[in-house]
DNA sequence: CAGCGAGGTTAGCGGTCGTTAACCTGATGG
DNA sequence: CCATCAGGTTAACGACCGCTAACCTCGCTG
């Protein structure tokens, strides 16, 4: 993992405040004033950052599809053949979880405001959405080669509904820890498999 | 199960496609005059049926969540004292998917749309949620005696958000069929709720 | 030290949207 | 047969919002 020490950039800071306030009140529920006032500056002012109010949106969902995607690539490399398939799944399961866990807001906007990107950052998003969910069906085919091709899709998006229902669990306030709730999810998405592969 | 007959009358009209707009574009990407159009009468119209845009969404999510809760406590009735808890369980889950696959409209709009509510509404809708979450945690505790309760109350969200994925399955196209999808789903959340058990 | 670009500011324009006002019409019932 | 009322219509108002224009002010750098 790569560890950033540098203070963040004014962009990046524009990018997590937008994220958070999508995420509380939807794309079209915050004004640009809201986004500026939330990093200090004006509403116009964001404008010598982002072309407009649609880029923020359009760069987080981007950002977040590439990243998962990215991710999943790499953790499918590293367990390169060798391994148990049934690993490779776990380390899935993990990568998924610990982006639900650290970016709740972007969880929550990544199925919620996909409808309100222009028609070309839509197919590019995804197009991306698709590409992680088949790398998924793969894998989950291998672990569990009962599983027909459509159900194994079925159960990758109702298995994504689990993990994504982190912002749902109390605001960290009642939360039995971090570990132990990233723990519970991964038993609850590998019960939720198995039982699909028992069909 | 109470099967209507008869037409139905044009606020359930209006209702019923208010929700689907909602839910295909945010609450606040859909105009008075788009909800007018879906039923063939003009934008103001509505306000002969409803006090503003708001009322309409707060009574489908007051609906939605009664209704669920509703069937919820006729389930628990109906099984009362002599079941095995598991069957209750499954009534239950049973009752989550019927409503998931029937009305995905409305479950999108159940968790997305929520604070857009004024203030009474929304903590009227919170307030029968919370009720519905506490009725599934107390049947999942009684199945699975070793889960505590913030555990079981985790691994409830959770399998909600599991059933609650029905929107992003297939468009009806690609899907196996009713039957096999509600099996499907019912066994993943079993499945589910089993692992987070024997934590 | 002049000049300039990065990154702000405020004022204001143009469009959209929720809502209200005023008016119309056809069915209903005394 | 007329009054009423439910359920529509169109016009328009006021608020809000995304975005642009015009201007300001630093910190660099040749």
């Amino acid at each position: 993992m790569v560890t950033r020490t540098d203070a963040p950039t004014r962009r990046e800071q524009i990018l997590k405040e937008a994220a958070r306030l999508f995420a509380e009140r939807g794309f079209h529920g915050v004004g640009v004033d809201e986004i500026g006032a939330a990093v200090g500056i004006s509403g116009p002012g964001l404008y010598r950052h982002f072309p407009g109010k649609d880029a923020m949106l359009a760069e987080l969902l981007v950002g977040i599809s590439g990243q998962l995607l990215t991710g999943a690539k790499r953790r499918l490399a590293e367990a390169d053949g060798d391994t148990r398939p049934s690993a490779v799944l776990d380390s899935l399961i993990e990568g998924h979880i610990d982006f639900a866990l650290d970016d709740r807001p972007l969880i929550t906007l990544h199925d919620r405001e996909l409808d309100r990107l222009r028609d070309s950052d839509r197919k590019l998003v995804r197009q991306l959405q698709r590409q992680y969910v088949e790398l998924w069906v793969e894998v989950v085919r291998d672990v569990y080669p009962g599983l027909s091709e459509p159900s194994a899709r079925s159960a990758v998006h109702s298995v994504f509904g689990l993990l994504n229902s982190t912002p749902h669990l109390g605001r960290a306030g009642t939360l039995p820890g971090r570990g132990a709730t990233a723990a519970l999810l991964h038993r609850m998405a590998r019960g939720a498999f198995e039982a699909a592969g028992e069909g």
